[in-house]
DNA sequence: TAACTTTTTGTGGAAATCCACAAAAGACGA
DNA sequence: TCGTCTTTTGTGGATTTCCACAAAAAGTTA
């Protein structure tokens, strides 16, 4: 092992880059194991779009990302510890290449490129980039180490934040920025459901997705037994409801699909500017979630607190409703209806709603005629003395 | 006065009925004061449609009363003590006729008509029904005091059900069949809220109104201050709500009409079958005049709890929205929005979802044309981030 | 069984909605 | 001031909704 001495006078991380790159004549990037650029080559000018990305942007771009994983690059590099071959993605500005990870015991701490642009590397250069990312283990190490303590910190802060430890936002926003992390202006708190409680191996994977979606800036998260806890910065996003209900769904999406946990229910709060609010804003997705359960089919495709419409309020509706002892007159008419004369009107209603009073779509789901649908409202409205024409009272008709 | 002894050995109402036919020569009816058939001589065969259906129904048919106010003779019969002379209305099937009140006091009791089939009465004639009206009065006056004296019954035993007096539904019953009412198997409370306490005199027109519009029966009623409250029989009414909703409007449109008094605001139950529960029922109508008041615009066409809604929840919507302190989002934006750039989003959406998402009407109250309209609620959707297509969301646009 | 009502399905036409596209006017910023 | 973006209004066409009417099927009642 003579010629690995090279490693031993090497400072930074980038001098060990610029050595790699020039004994196999490659250029070379280093990535932290959320692709988060660490060093890279300089010596060699040649590159590619993908490579010139992941500079400008100081990680790896989603897109790229995304494909390595669906390729099965990011897979077999997490499952071996030898190179890997990635052929030519021109779709994505990819170039041949070969990656290799950098372990340390049994978890993986970031990865080592070498863009083959003129020349293909053989056996001997695969093997002493596996030599290399053992020797580069030692220096990520201590920055591991570094930003373990910092998410200690930073967690403990986030648990204060929803727990309305602080008097003030100004203690607030110090904390912030003792975390080097900057408050945005406006924030929201999104929070997973899982089925079970979160493993510390699924923890990885978990942070793994955050920090490579990159669609929403994460300030704070933090983990509580089934719960995923985001705290969300929404500063220049032009829709950031929308963009949140998206970033959530493909949250859960690529959980499902990466890494088979599944059957995740996603939910954020309202949009808040005040710290002090971060408590009410995590019962607010809390809420969500609660109202997701209990109505999965009802809510199926909204999860923010906002969007809730009227199931904002479901809780006291039917509180209200028990408490008042109330009887619904037309759903009771109705079925005394059905039942006397073998009719379906109730189901033919309750389709009806459920299609959000598309005459067309409830008339295919329940196999009838538009016009027998059409009749069957007539009656409805008859038979439970209610105006269909006004959405007020067609709301009553579900509880 | 000598030929007016005829009255003295007159046992009951239908021997004097004849005995003014006979000196008429015309068939004679007598009604009470609320046209409910008293008794109507026999002895003359020839008749009209209208007084064959009165005699059918022991009561004078609404249509019937309807056009004689109409036409002002109910109005001078309870002026003036001289009899009054009705020309023949053919669509009523009503012929030729001299109608006089009977009078007791200040108040009238009952009227006496009669038809001038083949004959018209003349000045002697009317001199004589004046005198037959003055004798009958003395007949009808002990009928009177036993008609006060079980309403005043009749609304002790009201009040005792308004506030729950009873335990069980036996003894209720049996109060009913006491005051020789008939229970009806499913009933509603009726609430009338006037603007000023009502007098006596009000009153009296009120009971008249009541027991002329022969829609619906009532099987108790009385008066509270501002409040005329009802119980209503509802056995065998086809399209109860219906019926009740069409009869408080006419019951206030014809107070109005005929007794120019204004600004009643009508209101009734849910449908009720146990008769312990005639509070709830009581509660039920006068939360509908509360929410009336509060948004009379939202609610204008709706008098029923059953009908009311969303609104049937407005307070715990409205007291959960402040416990929360909500802020809405959307409607912050859009005001943002308005403010920034000179528009009218806000105003916007309001009357559309006033105007039950017509595009058309809405356009139309706007000003402006439909596309540009569309436009709008195109930008409201993207500024707002709400799905207008999602009705539970609209419905949270209001609060 | 016959008469009647209720329910389903169909046809056809008027009105409304939705959507894409475009022209014009106005607002706004470099 | 020019170019760009937003807003308004318009046209045209595909699709949907609404309604009236009718015929057939099924169920109910006398």
């Amino acid at each position: 092992m003579e010629y690995d001495s090279i490693w031993d006078n090497l400072d930074s991380l980038e001098e060990f880059a610029d050595a790699v790159s020039e004994f196999l004549h490659c250029p070379v990037t280093i990535e932290d194991r959320n692709h988060r650029l660490l060093a890279y080559s300089t010596h060699d000018e040649r590159t590619d779009p993908a490579r010139i990305s992941t500079i400008i942007g100081r990680r790896v771009p989603e897109k790229v990302i995304n494909s390595l994983w669906k390729e099965g690059i990011i897979p077999s590099l997490l499952n071996s510890r030898d190179p890997v071959r990635v052929k030519k993605m021109e779709d994505i500005g990819l170039g041949d290449r070969v990656a290799v990870s950098i372990w340390h015991k049994n978890e993986v701490l970031g990865f080592i490129w070498a863009l083959e642009i003129d020349r293909v590397l053989g056996e001997e250069e695969f093997a002493f980039l596996k030599r290399a990312a053992q020797a580069i283990k030692n220096k990520l190490l201590p920055m591991q180490a570094r930003r373990d303590k910092k998410e200690e910190r930073s967690q403990e802060f986030f648990w204060k934040l929803l727990t309305s430890h602080f008097q003030t936002e100004e203690a607030i926003i110090e904390n912030f920025h003792r975390l080097q992390i900057n408050p945005s202006s406006s924030y929201a708190l999104a929070v997973f459901q899982f089925r079970e409680d979160i493993s510390s191996s699924e923890e990885k994977k978990i942070l793994y997705l955050l920090k490579t979606i990159q669609q929403l800036k994460i300030m704070l998260y933090t983990i509580d037994h089934q719960k995923l806890i985001l705290l969300i910065a929404l500063d220049h996003i032009d829709q950031p409801l929308t963009t949140l209900s998206e970033f959530v769904q493909t949250f859960v999406e690529k959980t499902e699909e990466r890494f088979g946990v599944g059957e995740i229910t996603p939910a954020f709060s309202s949009l808040h500017t005040d710290y002090l609010d971060v408590e009410r804003a995590y019962k607010e997705a809390l809420s969500v979630i609660a109202i997701k359960e209990k109505f999965p089919h009802e809510v199926k495709e909204i999860f923010g607190y906002q969007n809730l419409g009227i199931y904002r309020f479901i809780d006291v509706l039917l509180e209200k409703r028990t408490k008042d002892g109330f009887k619904n007159h037309a759903l009771e008419k109705l079925r005394e209806y059905d039942e006397k004369h073998q009719t379906n009107l109730t189901e033919t209603i309750e389709t009806f709603l459920d299609k959000d009073n598309n005459v067309h779509e409830a008339a295919k789901a329940l196999n009838v005629h538009v016009n027998t649908l059409a009749y069957r409202l007539k009656r409805i409205a008859e038979i439970g003395e209610i105006n269909l024409k006004d959405p007020n009272q067609k709301i009553t008709f579900i509880y």
